[in-house]
RNA sequence: GCCGCCGUAGCUCAGUGGUAGAGCGCAUCCUUGGUAAGGCUGAGGUCGGCAGUUCAAUCCUGCCCGGCGGCACCA
């Protein structure tokens, strides 16, 4: 019996995958197609576990649909533009872009290691020229269409960085990555129109069926669209001629209008502050508040009355005042409001406090129209309306209908869709990034290049000494000529956002070595990808652009689809305990010694046996040195142990625990599946065979099938090892020759049903019991279903709900055969002795349940 | 405040309207030429709490408690 060592196995089959090109992806008409993304990664130089999990479930689902006949595309790449690269180069004096490679190729020879089934052919990075050229060619096409815009605008500045950030990686008042308080800076800056995509991206939602509805609804939160009226008030004595514009989405509680609003920062409130010291004084010190989201959050409603009045748009003899208030913001709607307290928190709040009307206008169902009062909560449920003139009796739907038509047949207003979306502000100044292939020409002024230009690439000589743009800073890069008048130019020397090179590199493994950005003959065949995988941390912003992007180019011909996920997973994240020191220090996991006592679990320094504290369970992270290097795993127990594990202990969306325990009985496993398979006899005969392990093995071919179509990984591979136990129950020594045929046939099924998840040991399984090729190549077992039902069944019987025995009858035996079984049973009568028989449940070959009294 | 997920053995998690499961850990024993290893056996659970529906609830329904995540002055 030979020990199974994966150190001389998994190279071995790795190496025979590769000789056999067994990951080829190649489009086959003949055969349904199937394409499994993982999220692409940023190439830091190491593996992390998250990377192994990540890249093991998609590699679970690759191998599977392989099996089940679908031609599969299963390709990797690297998202390799951004800042890490330049901090490397500003502290160390490396070069971005051999830094960069040199990750990559430490990175790739890791995730070969980890034996995925990955097409290798189509291998790109984000920063291959041949890559970002032709992402420099799409952009200008979309620049041609109109959605891709240049503008000055107030932009999110991060101080640490030194670059603009999009509204999506502003999280709470900080830049995303630096953690820096971001600044606003008003800059020329390069932005895409998301906005005019906003209703399809949140209409097409729906169609989404295999994303998790969580992330819709992030998405439809971010985006979010609101339907309502945009109309002007006119002024009642001074004031702009223009009138003044507000927004609402409730044009129902017209007539409960008390006030009027404008933001702080409104041209109105300006206006107002030129003249009145009051204002400005009142203007600057909404200003001074709000740094961060939660001041804002916290922040008690103030306002000041400008003395301006507006007139009422259904009744010109009634009177409004113009407030400006720090509750309003001026970057949502026309930054103006009318409040109507009765129906609306904060209008509410203000009212009370500045002692303004409040008058109900919706009445809810069950109260009187004289006695209904609004206290401190605001109605905002439905009802009927009522103090209204011509709106009275309608219901809230039809009323916003009417007193928008009645708007706009005054010709003050229109209804309106508004969006909390902004547009994608795309310039970043930063050298390692995608160049802007436009210049500025003293004479024709923002030019975009002609393709024949193309690839505008970075120069080799990047000096990285200093904070700041370094592309902006060379010597001679950015001179250029302008290629309308010939005269001289500078080239833009912003770089696109990283989240660009993103937003469509799914499409470009298509044919990652098309002369057109996207083949569009190989798009229509691999697209969509039909199971992309990834961490939830990018549901609104990857995950959003991407989806622009693809519309985009839709519409301007270059690829098919309108979405690029069908189905979307996003997967948990691999924790580990944390340990600290004494004094507070954080401890690596590998420096610890735990001792076991009884139920209680005590934590010293190996080094010297200082106590350490056990903290919680937390993502894996530097700094709280928690990790486990992936290589050292693979060094003792082997990838498929490390796969197996992260796959076997949690479901897949849920975050997994990392043990030094768990491991080490994925690793037994393993042992323990070779020597079922070693101990299996070359000749095993033409018997007949024995019928009870046949059936197991039907059935846990069906369930490990239903846990793998249903990403219930974890719940596949426990079925897996039950299985394991039932063949150790029924040995290879001594067996007769109809379970030895039996055991034949279940370790047939046996090996290809593990190959998803350590495809090493099921290709040396598969070889040692004489299986035909590899188990690569192998078809997916099937069943019969009439054998995964056991052809005897072992039914408990109940007396008034308790179990008080049981019974074996055939399988689907008649309620009444089986009640007689069951009367005729010697325990069970003695149970029912001075008891009457009230009713006898049978539920077919599950259970048996007497009511007696 | 709103929405979602979760609560089952000491730990991490499966599971089902009808006998409560796995891995790890723990205990006993065997093996001592797989040996910083292997194997056998076992203990351990009012399935978060309280009601309801049902012949029967860990599972369905409602309320409550606890944990996690997302959104939130968006008119």
């Amino acid at each position: 019996m030979a020990r199974y060592n994966p150190k001389e196995t998994e190279p071995k089959w790795r190496q025979a995958w590769a000789d056999a090109d067994s990951f080829r992806a190649v489009a086959d008409p003949a055969r349904p197609k199937y394409y499994v993304l993982e999220m692409f990664p940023y190439p830091s130089g190491r593996l992390h576990m998250g990377h192994v999990r990540n890249y093991s479930l998609g590699d679970v689902i690759a191998r599977f649909k392989r099996a089940r006949g679908f031609s599969v595309l299963h390709p990797m790449g690297w998202d390799a533009f951004g800042l890490p690269a330049e901090n490397a180069a500003m502290e160390r004096g490396v070069d971005p872009k051999a830094w960069t490679y040199e990750n990559i190729a430490r990175m790739r020879a890791e995730l070969k290691e980890l034996g995925l089934s990955i097409d290798w052919s189509r291998e790109f990075a984000t920063c291959d020229v041949e890559y970002y050229g032709k992402q420099q060619a799409w952009f200008l096409d979309l620049y041609e269409r109109g959605l891709v815009y240049r503008k000055e605008s107030v932009v999110n500045w991060d101080p640490v960085d030194q670059t603009v950030l999009a509204n999506e990686q502003v999280v709470d008042g900080r830049g995303w990555r630096s953690g820096a308080v971001v600044e606003k800076r008003k800059l020329n800056q390069w932005a895409m129109r998301i906005t005019d995509y906003a209703d399809q991206l949140t209409d097409d939602l729906a169609t989404l069926d295999r994303w998790p509805e969580k992330v819709r609804v992030m998405q439809e939160n971010w985006i979010g669209r609101s339907k309502g009226l945009k109309f002007r008030f006119h002024f009642a004595g001074e004031g702009p001629a223009e009138g003044l514009e507000v927004y609402t989405t409730r044009p129902d509680t017209l007539f409960g209008a008390s006030f009027v609003g404008v933001a702080a920062d409104h041209p109105l409130a300006e206006a107002v502050a030129a003249k009145d010291p009051k204002a400005a004084a009142f203007i600057a010190e909404c200003r001074k508040g709000a740094a961060t989201e939660a001041e804002i959050e916290t922040a008690e409603k103030i306002g000041y009355d400008t003395g301006l009045k507006v007139k009422h748009p259904f009744d010109p003899n009634w009177e409004l005042p113009v407030w400006i208030a720090n509750f309003i913001l001026m970057d949502y709607g026309t930054g103006a409001i009318f409040a109507c307290p009765a129906h609306d928190q904060r209008d509410l709040d203000f009212a009370r406090k500045y002692g303004l009307p409040v008058k109900p206008v919706v009445l809810p169902a069950g109260e009187d129209a004289a006695s209904f009062e609004v206290g401190d909560e605001a109605y905002v449920g439905p009802g009927a309306i009522f103090n209204s003139d011509f709106l009275d009796g309608m219901d809230v739907e039809a009323a916003k209908a009417a007193a928008i038509a009645r708007i706009e047949a005054q010709g003050d207003g229109d209804g309106a869709t508004v969006f909390r979306l902004r547009d994608w502000g795309v310039s970043r100044q930063r050298a390692w990034g995608c160049p802007i292939p436009v210049v500025h020409c003293e004479k024709c002024g923002v030019v975009p290049l002609p393709k024949s230009a193309l690839p505008v690439a970075h120069p080799d000589d990047i000096e990285f000494s200093k904070a700041g743009n370094a592309l902006d800073r060379h010597p001679t890069w950015k001179h250029t000529t302008c290629p309308t008048c010939g005269g001289p130019a500078t080239r833009e020397t912003d770089t696109l956002d990283t989240f660009v090179d993103s937003s469509w590199y799914f499409a470009r493994f298509a044919n990652p070595h098309a002369e057109e950005p996207i083949d569009k003959a190989a798009a229509d065949y691999w697209l969509p990808v039909d199971q992309y995988i990834g961490g939830i941390e990018h549901a609104v912003l990857h995950l959003l652009y991407a989806r622009f992007v693809t519309k985009a180019l839709a519409d301007d011909g270059q690829l098919s689809v309108r979405e690029p996920f069908a189905g979307l997973f996003t997967q948990g994240m691999v924790t580990h305990e944390t340990y600290r020191r004494q004094n507070g220090e954080w401890v690596e996991p590998k420096e610890v010694e735990i001792e076991v006592v009884g139920n209680t679990r005590r934590a010293t320094l190996g080094a010297n046996g200082e106590p350490v504290t056990i903290g919680d369970s937390e993502k894996m992270s530097k700094s709280k040195r928690n990790t486990v290097a992936p290589e050292e795993i693979f060094d003792v127990y082997g990838v498929d142990a490390a796969r197996l594990f992260v796959m076997s202990d949690s479901p897949p969306e849920r975050d997994v625990q990392w043990t030094s325990g768990g491991v080490q009985g994925a690793w037994r496993f393993v042992n323990r599946v070779w020597d079922e398979f070693d101990s299996q006899p070359a000749e095993v005969g033409a018997a007949e065979p024995e019928p009870e392990l046949r059936r197991a093995t039907h059935k846990l071919v069906k369930q490990v099938t239903e846990a793998i179509d249903t990403f219930r990984f974890n719940s596949g591979i426990a079925r897996l090892y039950e299985f394991l136990n039932l063949l150790k129950a029924n040995p290879a020594k001594g067996a007769s020759p109809a379970l030895l045929a039996a055991r034949q046939e279940a370790l047939l099924a046996f090996a290809r049903l593990i190959a998803p998840f350590t495809p090493h040991l099921a290709e040396e399984c598969w070889a040692r019991i004489g299986g035909r090729g590899m188990v690569v190549e192998a078809e997916w077992p099937g069943f019969d279903p009439a054998l995964t039902e056991d052809a005897v069944k072992v039914l408990p019987v109940q007396v008034n709900g308790k179990r008080r025995g049981e019974i074996t009858a055939p399988a689907g035996a008649e309620p009444a055969d089986v009640e007689k079984i069951v009367l005729d049973d010697p325990e069970i009568a003695r149970r029912l002795e001075g008891l009457t028989i009230r009713k006898v449940i049978v539920v077919k070959d599950r259970i048996v349940n007497i009511v007696a009294a």
